[in-house]
DNA sequence: TTAGGGTTAG
């Protein structure tokens, strides 16, 4: 049999496909002599795992290298502790050195192996441990290996078929070959068809579990079906889940991110047993939806003697950002300094979009050229900030920074620099890097991109160019690139496309009050009482009225917010100094009121 | 000695 194996596994398998790691040269402190491990069910390996378990990885090595006398276990043994270390190149090169050692691997072994390819995404090497399992006869007479080929094919292949496949040849199903299945689909965002697996469990009555049920919810979060996901939820009420505190933390999230936000607050309440998981759902789950309710929860979370953890500072540091409010996110700073989490990647990346978002650009830059690790998301908030402070020079030097330290971009970033080449005027420049980001790093530019070219070329009075753009663009453009291109033609004083842009954003958004006074007054402008009578008498019947827009200001421990007439500028003594200071400064540097979309009495 | 689930950042 081992000659077959070997066969199957000859060296050069392996070769290319994992960097093998040869660990030789550990010194051995507490061990004097070596360790004879002829059965694995005594010292060694009790140690073995309790060295795994406390993060000594080189200490387990150091012993395994001191035993003379290793079986299947043992080899095993490391293979698992590793993989539980992610230290999978690792747990690989053990699994090839047991092989050459001529050590038969059993079913704990091809399990524990295919958890590593599973992690190291290397399929490949999968594909050699399900040969392995053939031929030793361990698939289709073991479910631990039979469910982790299905995990295995689930994450690393391009469709499910494989895994499907693994999954239709197992005669007797349980519960994690059901959730795993579902995993797989649901991971890699088909949530119906994982549901669909659900269903079918539920109907040839599959043996239940709660990891089940969570991913199922899980399923219904990421589509944004909160119909799927009561029904989900009524079937953990039904078969006795209620109790069990992941499913209730996902039946949260899944609440929040449907946008329930009642459902999600009386589930809250009714749960008896809450962690940091629930309250941090939560307070995610609102910083979506409503900011200053957020850091209300993050209150009531402290008060009650829950200890936040970095999730739950990642998500209070995005609602202060998204509040614009300085002084709650520099006491919140001050918090994660002394809790010792500055160095925390997310933590630092939420604090740079605060500083940037509150106004505070410089902030935003001193923390990020003092992070001691970034990655794409941390370049890239730093280019929006940029972008939104119209240093689009600084945005561009930042890319070409972040290229030449080896990040490969993404097109979150291509949005963020041609956004801030836009603002900034820099036209060839944006023109450049969006011809960068499909000949160069083959990304297909999607809506957002498109809607960023336009305003990039709009801005800059290329309105022709902009309409062509959106014309022979690959989809159909939404309201958001016809207000750009309306807002460019306005900009430009381009009447004609002006009308015919603001006429697709009317079809495509009827109520929109602003477009109605854009177009009257092309109208008006132009003599045209006929159809500018028309429009305003439309513009009567318009039910949705444009929300007057609301400014607000910080001072001390407050936010005042406001609209135009209200009564807060004339209470606030501090606020209407503030603001006559603010009028004073806006007409110093030459600012004139844009008076074109205010109706007519 | 083995397999599966719940919360973060642009």
């Amino acid at each position: 049999m081992m000659a077959v194996v070997r066969k199957l596994l000859s060296p050069t398998d392996f070769r290319p496909i994992i960097p093998l790691v040869v660990k030789n040269s550990f010194s051995c402190t507490q061990f004097n002599e070596p360790f004879r491990a002829k059965d694995s069910s005594g010292l060694p390996t009790d140690l073995l795992r309790s060295y795994f378990d406390k993060g000594s990885i080189q200490e387990a090595q150091n012993l395994f290298d001191k035993m003379l006398h290793r079986d299947v276990i043992t080899w095993t043994f490391m293979i698992t502790g590793y993989n539980s270390c992610n230290h999978h190149n690792s747990a690989w090169t053990m699994f090839t050195q047991m092989l050459r050692h001529g050590v038969q691997p059993n079913a704990f072994t091809v399990s524990a192996v295919l958890k590593t390819c599973k992690a190291l995404k290397a399929l490949s090497c999968g594909k050699l441990a399900h040969g392995l399992a053939i031929k030793i006869g361990t698939q289709g007479s073991s479910i631990y290996v039979d469910n982790a080929l299905m995990d295995m094919y689930a994450t690393c292949c391009d469709s499910m078929g494989h895994a499907r496949m693994v999954f239709e040849d197992i005669i007797t199903k349980n519960d994690v070959s059901w959730t795993t299945l579902i995993t797989g689909y649901t991971h890699r965002g088909d949530a119906y068809a994982g549901l669909r697996v659900f269903r079918q469990m539920l109907l040839e009555e599959g043996e239940l579990s709660s990891f089940s049920f969570s991913i199922a919810v899980r399923a219904c979060a990421s589509i944004g079906s909160d119909i799927l996901g009561k029904q989900v939820h009524a079937a953990v009420i039904n078969h006795g889940f209620v109790s069990n505190l992941p499913v209730m933390n996902s039946i949260l999230d899944m609440y929040c991110r449907c946008r329930c936000a009642s459902e999600a607050k009386q589930l809250f309440c009714e749960m008896t047993q809450k962690d940091t998981i629930t309250w941090n759902t939560l307070i995610a789950g609102f910083e979506t939806v409503d900011f200053k309710e957020s850091l209300c929860i993050f209150s009531r979370m402290m008060s009650e003697g829950f200890s936040p953890n970095c999730f739950t500072f990642t998500s209070v540091v995005a609602a202060c950002a998204n509040l614009a409010v300085l002084y709650c996110g520099l006491q919140l700073h001050g918090v994660i300094v002394r809790r010792g989490l500055d160095n925390n990647l997310e933590i630092s990346n939420s604090l740079i979009d605060m500083y940037a978002k509150c106004g505070n650009i410089a902030d935003s830059r001193k923390l990020f050229s003092g992070m001691p690790c970034t990655n794409l998301v941390s370049w890239t908030s730093m280019m929006i900030g940029y972008g939104a402070h119209g240093h689009g020079k600084e945005a561009v030097e930042l890319f070409n920074e972040m290229v030449k330290s080896g990040i490969k971009p993404d097109k979150i970033v291509f949005v963020a620099v041609l956004s801030a080449c836009s603002h900034a005027g820099l036209v060839d420049e944006g023109l450049r890097y969006f011809r960068l980001m499909t000949n160069y790093y083959n990304l297909a530019p999607d809506r957002d991109i498109y809607g960023c070219v336009v305003d990039l070329l709009g801005r800059a009075g290329r309105v022709e160019e902009a309409y062509q753009l959106i014309e022979n663009m690959p989809f159909n453009p939404d309201e958001s690139i016809w207000v750009s291109l309306l807002g460019a033609c306005k900009a430009h004083k381009q009447p004609s496309m002006a009308k015919l842009a603001a006429l697709r954003v009317l079809d495509m958004k009827p109520n929109k009050v602003g477009t109605y006074v854009l177009l009257s007054n092309i109208y008006a402008a132009e003599g045209n009482w006929v159809d500018f009578a028309g429009l305003r008498k439309l513009l009567r019947g318009v039910s949705n009225k444009k929300d007057a827009g609301r400014s607000w200001i910080e001072l001390k421990d407050q936010v005042y917010s406001f609209v135009v007439g209200d009564r807060f500028v004339s209470s606030n003594e501090q606020g209407c100094e503030v603001l006559k200071l603010l009028i004073v400064h806006m007409k110093d540097v030459g600012y004139v009121p844009d008076l074109d979309c205010i109706p007519c009495p």
